[in-house]
DNA sequence: GACTGGCACTCTGACGGCCAGAGTGCCAGC
DNA sequence: GCTGGCACTCTGGCCGTCAGAGTGCCAGTC
């Protein structure tokens, strides 16, 4: 612990250290709260931490972070319990995240490398974090927004019926079914897919609505029906489908949080059902932060204002594709959450990375 | 109600009321039990339902009720509550489902022909299920073992890498992934992808095993590692994923029964969440009965053994492809779980063969 | 023989009083 | 500014009480 420091007055190094010491003191109570979920007192504290000083004097510190708002006591003679700013002063203050024990990654490494193919490798990730944080694990698939078109396929099905295939470089594979009122024309057909092919393969994805668009217009055909329905279906993929899927795993670790906030688990279910709710948690945080976490109030969904979220992005060849991350109670252990989804992240991002 | 039948003595006659009256008493509980949720007594009996008797017979009936099994008494002053086989008496006494009303039809119809491909009708399947029954739904996808290949296309994606999909008559699509040791010679790759199309389209998935091994062992660039590679996947896929996919919903429902069985969420969580479980439980029934009910223990996954199970089996054109249902506490609603279970399932059946 | 009213019995769940335990705030002293 | 001491307060568990609900049994009636 710091002493002294001789360039500075003595007076301005004592107020310092009150300002440590509060601050170790909402440390100590963060932390022991996550792990015991229950209100701690002034006694408890300097049995448990070394602090240095007696119960009373950790008491004027207590009165002192109320007042700042940082810690709520429940009645008069409970302890205090952090409040949703007391856990953001303390993520704030985690200023790098502890790293996962040799075993731990070595275990996650080797769940992950097993995946066979994009859908695998989702699953897998969402199990392995709902298992590590014990907790509700979301992770986002990769987003065509931020991907490039690999290929287009156009198979037809039978007379009256083709399906488009967008091949993502991701691994994502988008298709679609397209009817046409006319007999489908097999030449017609290639010589759409090779122009198509030719105009958005290997190009983002955000730019196909425009060069199809404008093949539409090149094309000499004018307005065939063909033409026409393909063009339409595969815009309406392109914008409608862009962000669209995400996974869930471990809602029943929302169970096991029965005793702390027992009639709060129905919405929050609710809630996780809906897929644009998940998207809009993973979508909120701004694409230049890796990690974030939101704590309670401070996320904007209806139902999940006691629960905490803790997300990453996750890159392919370092550009960002899409986010994953954990939800839980705001009093989870977010420590180890942090640390478990930047792991993952991390995995995730240099598994497809090497593909 | 059976008064009386001439050709027979009347002491028979008599004993045949009084089986009646037992059976009605049976109900009667069954579905105030269900309505209410609280241990119905002999008074609230007589009360709400008209058999004609008094309360102390009542108990008399109740008293050899639950001698026989079908109902019992959580403590000697509260009333009765059915147990298993209680409710399995009551659901084999419903000869018929209770037709939905013309509202209900309608809007199951208007809800589901919005789908637009077969994951949309999956998921609105599995909403509707949810909505409806306001109990989990459970959904699976047609398959594959009672399915045809429609298309098999083999895409190149760069020097050693190529796409595997598989397109079934149900709308499915199953594409995998194979990594090839030599460079990817596109005109073996072409061949190939003829040769397949020609042994395998159209045919029942369950025979492409064999389809595909004969077509090895004619091929005369023997042991080709692209052959080869791309048999492997095609084999694993076709054993691996038969009938792998599960969609569920409705999750928060269970939340609702809160208070009847209380720390029982989170095992029922936990099994929901596997879907290999999920597949055991649409599974166990047999492909004879369309519409099956298991009851608490009559089910032998673990953690489900105080839930029931609602399933049916859908069809395209009539021949069965997957199967679909509810999962809820044991004194749940049957009456209006089969008969929504029932609608929704020649709905999708409908809607798939229509196609 | 089946049904009925009456009665004594039993169990639950709600209510209120009581008390120990935990934790606080405040104050005087170092 | 820190400390020990003290009075105060609130919760949660425990217990006794009591009304309410429901039963089982019995004797009487049709």
């Amino acid at each position: 612990m710091l002493r002294q420091i001789a360039s500075k007055p003595v007076e301005y190094v004592e107020a310092q250290m009150l300002e440590e010491r509060r601050l170790a003191v909402l440390q100590a109570i963060v932390s022991d709260y996550v792990a015991t979920h229950e209100a701690v007192g002034s006694k408890a504290l300097v049995d448990r931490h070394q602090l240095g000083v007696s119960p009373a004097t950790i008491r004027n510190d207590m009165a002192a972070l109320e007042e700042e708002g940082y810690i709520t006591a429940p009645h008069t003679s409970a302890g205090r319990i952090p409040t949703d700013l007391g856990y953001r002063m303390f993520v704030d203050q985690i200023s790098q995240v502890k790293p996962l024990s040799a075993a731990e990654r070595k275990g996650i490494d080797r769940f992950l490398s097993d995946a066979v193919d994009l859908d695998d490798i989702m699953t897998r990730t969402v199990r392995l974090l709902a298992q590590l944080t014990k907790q509700v694990a979301v992770v986002q698939y990769p987003s065509l927004s931020r991907s490039q078109v690999r290929r287009i396929e156009l198979i037809p099905l039978n007379e009256h019926r083709l399906m488009i295939m967008l091949i993502v470089d991701s691994g994502r594979v988008e298709q679609r079914i397209v009817e046409c009122s006319v007999p489908i024309d097999e030449v017609l057909l290639a010589d759409l897919r090779a122009r198509l092919s030719v105009a958005i393969s290997d190009q983002p994805f955000s730019s196909v609505p425009q060069r199809v668009e404008d093949l539409e217009q090149s094309f000499n055909t004018d307005n065939h029906p063909l033409v026409r329905a393909v063009i339409v279906e595969i815009l309406e993929t392109v914008t409608a489908k862009l962000d669209e899927r995400v996974v869930l795993g471990g809602a029943s670790n929302l169970a096991r949080y029965n005793e702390d906030f027992p009639m709060t688990i129905q919405p929050v279910l609710e809630a996780l059902e809906e897929q644009v709710v998940l998207l809009r948690l993973l979508g909120e945080v701004g694409t230049e932060t890796k990690l974030s976490v939101r704590i309670g109030h401070e996320n904007q969904v209806e139902g999940l204002n006691s629960t905490s979220i803790v997300t990453s992005h996750y890159a392919k060849e370092s550009t960002p594709v899409a986010s994953l991350g954990v939800i839980g109670p705001t009093n989870m252990d977010y420590v180890n959450s942090m640390s478990t989804v930047q792991a993952v992240a991390q995995y995730v991002s240099r598994f497809l990375s090497d593909e």
